[in-house]
DNA sequence: TTATCATATGAATAACTGTTCATATATTAT
DNA sequence: ATAATATATGAACAGTTATTCATATGATAA
């Protein structure tokens, strides 16, 4: 492999990206967000959520599977930090973190020409 | 595992998000679509591609990586419809999709306070 | 305190995915 | 044609991840 020599503009191209890259770090951070919604069982979750907080019990009955199952799913959204807990009594509820999951679910799915 | 009577809202929640669940088809193109994003090498290219498009050498380049393990990283983006590719002469060059690609990243961005 | 309900967790297995190495294809130049 | 360049691909291995099963924890009720 040699150098692309016949076209400038993707050397200039090269050197901004390398100049501009973000940190392993966070190009870390990002990848581990997007993995966390990479799932199709992770993704029902969510869209479950979509309606309002729900306890781990509905969101069995909502998305199907076993307990356990969606239990570590909802440890893997939540460690992601794209999930959020409160204790009620004997029920733990579960609820989106923020509006920036909704947003980017409907980005994805624009993309995708899907509606949901 | 028993039902969870005490609260009537969660039930109801469960029942609207069973209704308004997508298809097992469109979650899974979802989730493909996120998988994708999923890998830092992945992301990397993508970031790279931000000022523009590239050959594959110089995608190589901004990146770092070997260029097999590149190739075969523009091929999931491409399988997954997020870059896009014309020949130019000897090279193929690669541009991102469309601009819900930069649109998502930045959104995961925000969602964890990085800026990029 | 004992029993029951709701949820979480550890370990094990199975499935998946990324990288590397070697090689193939396609384009241009000589 | 032949050689060189640019990119892609198949196979194999290594690392990762999801699911299941069994069990543990934490909260309430009796």
């Amino acid at each position: 492999m040699a150098v692309c020599n016949h076209n400038e503009e993707h050397a200039r191209a090269a050197e901004q990206a390398k100049r501009n890259m973000p940190s392993e770090e966070e190009v870390g951070r990002v990848a581990a967000c997007f993995k966390a919604l990479s799932e199709p069982a992770r993704l029902k979750i969510l869209f479950a959520l979509r309606g309002g907080e729900m306890c781990v019990y509905h969101i069995v009955e909502a998305v199907g599977g076993n307990q356990s199952a969606v239990s570590h799913q909802l440890r893997t959204l939540r460690a992601a930090g794209i999930v959020r807990t409160r204790r009620d009594g004997q029920n733990i509820v579960y609820s989106l973190a923020d509006a920036h999951v909704i947003a980017v679910l409907e980005l994805a799915c624009a993309h995708l020409q899907c509606k949901i």
